[in-house]
DNA sequence: CTGCATCCCCTCAGATACTG
DNA sequence: CAGTATCTGAGGGGATGCAG
């Protein structure tokens, strides 16, 4: 299998070469919430060709990137996972989300938005220092979006879904007719006191100076 | 002109519709070190096609991520440089560049080393935590590759070239046959004390912590 | 000489259908 | 569920042409 190159020494370029490809980058996304089966990953990526998905399934394995496993007994079935390698790319999602983030306007109509996106704005969007010694559970909801963020001594943990556990505040975004259900959407409903809570009030103001970026002066 | 795009309102996504195509990032690592004429754009991209590059330049341009400037009387003729926008971006090179220096083995033959790759990957190695308060300019010199770093109080300043004024220290890499001239190459010689040194040898030191990554324990 | 535009070829993305 | 097979067309790769 030859694979075209950049043919650069350079560590850009070599990234490049191995998730630079249309569509891998979208791929980790999905991966970086949790491990994901074929049929997963093509819903969570609205308009991939199957066999495109395929193929970056193959590449992103060689790379190693990501990893292929046969689930056992329970369910059965084919599941991709990152492998840590894949894992360190983290970093470069969070940079590139939030360069983009930044570029990001009104969403345009046909957006899809998808809870991967979601969550990995919320990470894009944590502050780590803001966060120190800070224990909590939050669960979001927005529309039919439903995510968790956990706290532990400033250990973040996020993903879809209700929070494990019993969390310390539920948040419900009131979104106008037109709002899209994305993060932003919430955060923007929240700072404007258009959420509904249940749990200690001052949460919601933990939540919202340990998850999102403070406005440059 | 129709772009093709992700269709997800995800500011991961919406940064690989902007800067995701092929070639884009390279262009946008050359611009990082300085502005460039077409022509160097060209040469330091070995085997873009002019085409390419030339379509490349307008959709960043449309992005908003480059600028097309006429350069006034003495050169004139057309240069390009980062606009803010673009110049936001270098946190995510940095990062894919960490990425993928972390994957990137031995060159391989055929590998292109540009200088442009070296000064990057001197900057994604830089360390701000050592550097607070430290003050002190560094020359390097790896085969034919010159390129400078100035700490002025822990600001860092890096390009292609001889240091603008008298550099504090000069570094030059005594390379192996087979050596490729890049920076990954002269801070392995350096580490190893295959290095010729004008200047205070305790500079060295000093710019082996500042400007590379320890070794993880 | 710089700064592209044009042409041709061919890979690969996109879409759909189909199978173990 | 997890892909493969097949077709079409956009766009990348490479060479060349040409105006300012």
């Amino acid at each position: 299998m030859k694979r075209r190159d950049y043919g650069q020494y350079c560590g850009l370029a070599r990234a490049l070469d191995l998730v630079g490809e249309r569509w891998a980058l979208l791929i980790v996304r999905d991966l970086t919430i949790r491990p994901r089966r074929y049929t997963d990953l093509q819903a969570g990526l609205p308009g991939i060709p199957t066999n495109v998905l395929s193929t970056r399934l193959k590449e992103l394995e060689q790379a190693g990137v990501v990893e292929r496993r046969v689930a056992p007994a329970p369910q059965r079935g084919v599941v991709y996972a990152l492998t840590p390698v894949g894992q360190d790319l983290e970093p470069v999602l969070l940079a590139l989300g939030r360069w983009g983030s930044s570029q990001l306007g009104d969403p345009r109509p046909g957006d899809v938005i998808s809870p991967d996106a979601a969550v990995l704005n919320m990470r894009a969007n944590f502050q780590p220092a803001e966060a120190a010694g800070v224990t909590g559970s939050w669960e979001i909801h927005v529309g039919d979006l439903v995510a968790y963020a956990v706290l532990t001594d400033g250990e973040f943990e996020s993903g879809i879904g209700p929070a494990p556990g019993k969390p310390d505040l539920v948040m419900t975004a009131r979104l106008g007719a037109d709002d899209v259900p994305s993060y932003r959407a919430f955060v923007k409903a929240a700072k404007s006191g258009k959420v509904d809570l249940v749990g200690p009030r001052e949460l919601l103001d933990t939540f919202l100076r340990v998850f999102t970026v403070p406005k440059a002066a």
